[in-house]
DNA sequence: CGCGAGATTGATGGTAATCAACGAACGTGG
DNA sequence: CCACGTTCGTTGATTACCATCAATCTCGCG
């Protein structure tokens, strides 16, 4: 591994506030590696090998069950996946796979727990990275049980455009099955969500979408910072 | 504070690992109380202040948005909540409310975060009841967006007669509208979802289920460890 | 140019929400 | 002890939303 991706990883706010012993033992048997789009990285009920950093790239976490299939996040870098189930040292409820050529940092899950406890700042770290995955798998929830499908969609296009700070025009990295399945839709309900969102200044020319009138959807989406905050 | 009700806390999994001096420090400070029915313990975008612990009793934990109001779990004895909102300092994204008669341990927010790191026994346990938490979230995420509301209710049925280790008779401890807010539905499809039930063997008087045939609502139900495991 | 994957649109059926009415259970006060 | 009111649960009718199936369209690519 090259030094400036392990200055690069050392970076990382969840390496940050940890001693340098530390980070020294966590990075022997660390892997950095390149994934093409598609690769599935972890399957579901497998058990929980190591700690998955996305570096660089985009990653989809989903789920299946009884032939059905639903995306439940998309990590961006520089996002943790599988950290509960590695500090439980339990199987994956998740499946990822890559969606954009990634670059991804695996840390054996048991340097994972070793570091835990003998290193207060990591510790913080790993806690703090654990309570927000929490919070935000309960906002899911929330957005799921308390929104119809074009409201979820609604309040992701503002927040969307609030990420990337792109303002009015936003631009999808992911195929629109895929944002239909985190949204929990099929595909052509959410083409019917983009053109009842038209009424609300929504345009859209393939992967690129304009926010024309964004008051006017913020009043049909009522964001909610306690559903729809980055955290 | 009795000396038998800090002996229970004491055994308590949060505390049952945590130094002498931990547990008397967290114990400075802390409340043991009971409610009765109905009151509101909590409310979402309250800052977190403390660290419950449901003794005795029964607590729902739910939330709100635009006039409407859903049921998000309900806590028992002896489980935590609002546990990720206390480590990190910031507000509830949930409301709570006891169900029934209860009785509960308030420790105040700082104490907790005082401790953790002070004593690796706590703070272990602490990271173990925060990714249980996490990963119940994520198995309520797949819940919804991967059955029907009928596979929901058949599901729950079958672990709450596992959980309360009742057989095929199942006695409802909630009003079957919070059990409907829980399962997300109304009242009138919870209804509807237990007569579609009948054909698979399950039968209801009052609050009294009896589960004629399982492997037939088992069948049906197709549960998964995966989605319906009680961590 | 032709192919294939994804996106869109239309038609249809099913599931769930809503509105309304009724009935059972319980608690209160007469 | 009973009349009454309230709350909860159930049932029915209706509507809205969403899933499915099928067909067409678009675009990128060989």
């Amino acid at each position: 591994m090259k030094t400036e991706d392990v200055d690069a990883v050392r970076q990382l706010p969840l390496f940050q506030d940890a001693r340098k012993e530390t980070f020294a033992k966590i990075m022997r048997g660390v892997l950095l590696q390149r994934f093409p789009p598609g690769v599935t990285l972890i399957t579901e009920s497998d058990t929980a090998d190591f700690l998955h950093v996305v570096v660089d790239g985009l990653v989809e976490m989903f789920a299946t069950h009884g032939g059905r299939e639903t995306t439940l996040s998309l990590v961006r870098p520089v996002g943790t996946f599988i950290l509960a189930a590695v500090l439980t040292d339990q199987v994956y409820l998740q499946s990822a796979r890559t969606v954009l050529k990634s670059r991804l940092l695996m840390i054996p899950a048991a340097h994972v727990r070793a570091a835990m406890g003998t290193d207060e700042g990591f510790t913080r770290a790993v806690v703090a990275e654990l309570a927000r995955g929490y919070r935000c798998t309960i906002k899911e929830v929330k957005n799921q049980k308390l929104r119809s499908g074009a409201e979820r969609l609604a309040n992701w296009l503002l927040q969307e455009s609030a990420r990337s700070g792109a303002g009015a025009a936003v631009e999808l990295d992911v195929e629109k099955r895929k944002l239909a399945a985190l949204l929990g839709m099929t595909p052509e309900n959410l083409s019917r969500a983009f053109s009842t969102l038209r009424d609300y200044g929504v345009t859209s020319v393939g992967p690129a979408i304009r926010i024309g009138e964004p008051e006017a959807l913020a009043a049909f989406a009522r964001p909610n910072p306690l559903i729809d905050g980055p955290e």
